[in-house]
DNA sequence: TTAATAATGAACACTATGTTCAGTATCTTA
DNA sequence: TAAGATACTGAACATAGTGTTCATTATTAA
């Protein structure tokens, strides 16, 4: 890639993180990140189509960060599948604590039902994997909301109420949501 | 209040939620509203600031609507309790399942956010007084967000899985969430 | 060195917003 | 039912942001 294009790229996402944290991401305009970046109105709009395409490859960057699978970690079978889903979670939880300031301005406005939506998105691929317990009689669909839904939940409680660590987060988390079958 | 103005507001929530049904809440502009209405340009400044006035007011309404105690089923104490408070979720679910095409349309785009901030914010209210079962080492507020989140979620759910009547999605949130103290 | 590619910035058309105001219609109440 | 208050109308206007175009300049990769 150009080197360019990555300054250019890179001067974008500044401005738009820079901007994210003073005011909320309705408020930002295409010419507040121009100015910004100090980069030409028709450069913008040669990489970017909308305002919206630059929160979607946030998000999707910040997830496909967070989800990325560690080798170490992998999962095998059996017994050590619960703890290697545990400790997939858990290693998200570290990727969004240390990205706690970009999260909770995004969160704060309403791009955060976007940031919300990819994440449960990524949720369901990993619980879709893990298939937490279903009681009887219960929709599996609707167990399955429960778990992603309440993990995503519990990130956004969490991002507001710092002083836990990852491995209490999941605690408390676990609290509510059994990961191995019954 | 003047007979105009109400003819003047009833015809714009008409035109709003008409055009809701039938596209995003962020796709709808004032001039739509206005012509769909067929009210002067003025007219509806006089009545609003902004378009998103029309989302809030319409929110409040459905939860006014649907949280209204009836003076029958009011809270007496000790065993009762319970029930009361489950019958005060379920005779919500009934109201949600009344405006089932309104809150579908609503829950669809970026307003779905505003919406479920409304129906968290009237949750915590009802949960408060019930104080559902809070597990040791976990913080109040962690397990009333949990109360609260999954019933809006279960909603939302359910909004899009037709065919479960009040009582069964009462029955399946119970299932998830224990309304009374261990 | 050079051909390809990217950035610039000014100009432009367009769409939607929000305000103003003089004129008209409709209400209330006396 | 007449009079004064209030609400609606619609056209005109200023403003702001969007997205495009294009000739010019700068940078890059080979």
């Amino acid at each position: 890639m150009d080197r360019r294009q990555v300054k250019t790229r890179k001067a974008v996402f500044e401005a738009f993180v820079g901007l994210l944290e003073e005011k909320g991401y309705p408020d930002i305009t295409v010419q507040d990140i121009i100015d910004r970046a100090d980069i030409g109105r028709s450069t913008f709009y040669s990489h970017f189509e909308v305002k919206e395409d630059l929160l979607n490859v946030l998000c999707e960057e910040i997830f496909a960060h967070a989800f990325s699978k560690h080798p170490a970690k992998e999962v095998t079978h059996d017994f050590s599948e619960r703890d290697g889903f545990k400790d997939e979670l858990t290693h998200i939880l570290y990727h969004m604590r240390d990205s706690r300031d970009y999260i909770r301005s995004i969160l704060s406005s309403e791009s955060g039902d976007v940031f919300m939506r990819y994440f449960k998105d990524h949720l369901r691929e990993v619980f879709g994997r893990c298939r937490p317990a279903v009681p009887d009689g219960v929709p599996g669909d609707y167990a399955m909301e429960h778990s992603v839904c309440w993990f995503a939940e519990t990130v956004r409680w969490w991002m507001d109420n710092e002083g836990y660590s990852p491995e209490e987060v999941m605690g408390l988390f676990c609290r509510y949501c059994q990961l191995q079958r019954p």
